[in-house]
DNA sequence: AGCAAAATCAAGCAGCTGTTTGAGTTCTGT
DNA sequence: ACAGAACTCAAACAGCTGCTTGATTTTGCT
């Protein structure tokens, strides 16, 4: 048969692997980087302890494998819907494109949810190694700078700089927080006709006060 | 002597219970509720760890008695600013006042920002039985709603209250996460001059839509 | 069929976790 | 002076932590 037939051994250890990735993540997300237990996630992905050693060589890299993955499905989602923002568009569609994955999230629920509130922990508890992401971040960043720049004249670049971060945190805390999860419980629609005003209002800051 | 005299053998006492809560309120500031340990804790104030056990029962009971004078703290101190302000101030005296005791904390640093971080956290992970404090956390709410109300008319008062807690959110994000760190590093008028225009831009919300 | 790589497994390791215990010290009231 | 309360202490406890080990099973290749 050729090579490049399914090699079951390598399939089913694929399959553990993504099972242990899956299980931490949900545990990242549900506790935090110090709330996690090795026998914790082996016991839900169904495996065995050294399987985490096996395929990660330690705890810590699994919970940043899982981590690095959740931060980049984020941060190429929000990248991507901030990207494909018209020109013409105000900054309550910016917010909108801005704040839309993590609202996505918000009302699905389940492991979209569970990736989003991984991400949001990151955003205080840093791991001290994350080099391969740090670059796509502050794209993120600087794309929505450019884009905030563009619809809000008269302010200076950091201060918008300041501003998105404040938006980012306060997305964070939303997904985070138990409100969020009684923001959840509303329909999807109220979801964004309460957070995007939110949002833009906080993007455009007062405007009296220079 | 009268009975009223020092008592060395209780004043030693209250000596270690303040030293145990300081200490186990500087580390959950630090590490939350998951990342907390007895021996650290004891460690740090000098203590036996028989002592948590004699003067709280229990780690656990420690740390919810620290967290609970770190929440009153709190709330005490933004209560009376909110609750002092003039009538005829604007939306940006009450988003000053709201954000006044973290801002403070986040420029005073030390043990100030640790009880903030430690409210901030518990914002997130509610611990199970904060009951006596729940009645004057909502309390706090209802003041500012109604102060926000008289300042912006034609938003209903649920939608007010989301946006309260949308400046609370952030706020709490301001004190954990490292773009606090940021900011405190700045001078403090610089602090209130670019976080008060976003928190009040967020009260506003967006001017065109509803 | 036979060999070797890939993967899984139960068992055990030292170290840390919160808590308990019983003896010890220090001080007060009488 | 003495009884007893208030407090501290070292030592030990069972249970959990992450990780390693050596054997075993499963699979692919010749």
């Amino acid at each position: 048969m050729a090579t490049e037939r399914t090699d079951q051994r390598r399939e089913a250890g694929q399959r553990t692997r993504d099972g242990l990735l899956a299980a931490a993540q949900e545990l990242l997300a549900r506790r935090g980087q110090e709330g996690v237990t090795l026998r914790e996630i082996t016991d839900r992905a169904g495996a065995n302890v050294s399987a985490v050693s096996y395929h990660f060589g330690s705890l810590k890299a699994l919970c940043d494998s899982a981590i690095e993955n959740a931060l980049e499905r984020y941060l190429d989602a929000q990248i991507d819907e901030v990207a494909s923002l018209d020109t013409a568009s105000g900054v309550e569609d910016l917010a909108a494109a801005f704040a839309g994955p993590m609202m996505r999230a918000l009302a699905a629920g389940g492991q979209d949810l569970a990736v989003m509130r991984t991400v949001a922990r990151v955003g205080i508890d840093p791991p001290e190694g994350w080099g391969r992401l740090t670059a796509k971040f502050q794209q993120s960043r600087r794309d929505v700078v450019r884009q905030l720049s563009a619809r809000i004249p008269g302010v200076e670049e950091r201060e918008l700089d300041f501003r998105i971060r404040c938006a980012a945190g306060l997305l964070n805390w939303l997904v985070l927080a138990p409100i969020g999860t009684e923001l959840a419980a509303e329909p999807p629609e109220q979801i964004e006709r309460w957070l995007v005003p939110v949002l833009a209002g906080a993007f455009r800051g007062s405007p009296n006060v220079g």
